[in-house]
DNA sequence: CAAAACACTTAACCTACATCAACGAAATTT
DNA sequence: AAATTTCGTTGATGTAGGTTAAGTGTTTTG
């Protein structure tokens, strides 16, 4: 059962790069199965995050409560997602963000050290993060210049393109939130969309 | 001349990780001086962008031009910054953004083949390009979570916060389109704040 | 299964920023 | 140094989305 699920990990990293067996046990080694029930927090807004995550099954809001409290998500996770505060991970300064399970989910987790020494004794891990982060950047990137040319309805009309189904899986005033807008007002943009 | 040049990046790049005089050979090597005139464009949005550059001298803005035709500053860009459309350096992919020289500028460029060979031949460069593009990433997020948390007012207050000297080198309507505002709209707001 | 918490909608009103237009001052180009 | 383009400011007016409040339906929890 364990094993099977660590499977998952490094069936989804030899899809992507070039490991031997003999890498397969080491990363194995390196993660540990969490569970969550829904509602239960990953890390903290504010306290040093420690792990990075990989989602086996459920799902996650990664979000910033800013200076009045109001919370944005930044992204949803889903199954073979990547979950952590990159900056308090790698520095060990206070997480700018948190995560939530909307769901009971599954989680495969390592902490910092475990990461730096499979990142030396794998420099195809290495390879495949830098990858992977740049992949994030863009995408970000393109949110953040979208934040500024396209309208809420049009940031919104993107996303259910980009990630269909996502209204199954997230409820309304999480969009609204992912959106930047309120529940309010995503409310009447979809009045007026139909 | 030349060599001098190319010092200051294998300077850098040594500042942030080991490499010997040999890598720094090859480095030398695979990177091109290019020099541009003021409004000179470095890649534009549409084509390809086959090059990355490491600022010498000079600035630049980095820009994306939506459906309308207005333009918005996704950065600018000074000595000792890297300026490139990642997606479309790794991928090959037209560039979502075009890049211009503000002023007489100086760059070292390289291909995306020469790139890869360095990489491979130097894991440790590697490393260094996951670090900066994570930390890329960590700004590029505050940046999204500011647009939704924070007024235009803010986002300038912290601007000059992050970039002190930024009014002195680029002109007050790029820093508008920077913070997602029109030109109008930020001399109105530094009035409010005086 | 009842009570409580949460999710979604609608409406009236408000505000930050956009839009359109005009003007003078700098900075570039010829 | 004249001509031209670019830059910053101000004013009048428009609008997307925020705010507040209320009502109903739906989940979750004890």
């Amino acid at each position: 059962m364990k094993e099977e699920l660590q499977n998952r990990l490094t069936d989804y990293l030899a899809q992507r790069v070039s490991i031997t067996e003999e890498d397969k046990k080491m990363i194995a080694n390196a993660y540990q199965i969490k569970k969550l029930k829904r509602k239960e927090i990953l890390f903290h807004q504010g306290e040093k995050c420690v792990l990075e995550a990989f989602v086996l099954s459920g799902s996650f809001r990664i979000f910033y409560a800013d200076s009045k409290g109001l919370e944005h998500v930044l992204y949803f996770a889903f199954p073979d997602w990547w979950v952590g505060d990159i900056a308090s991970f790698y520095t060990g300064e206070p997480a700018a963000l948190s995560a939530q399970a909307l769901e009971e989910s599954l989680v495969l987790t390592i902490d910092p050290k475990s990461k730096e020494e499979l990142f030396k004794k794998i420099p195809s891990l290495e390879r495949l993060f830098r990858i992977i982060t740049q992949k994030h950047l863009t995408v970000v990137q393109k949110r953040l210049l979208l934040s500024y040319s396209a309208s809420a309805a049009e940031r919104y009309q993107e996303l259910l393109k980009r990630s269909p189904g996502i209204e199954q899986l997230v409820p309304q005033h999480q969009i609204a939130s992912y959106l930047g807008i309120l529940p309010e007002s995503l409310s009447r943009l979809k009045k007026q969309i139909r």
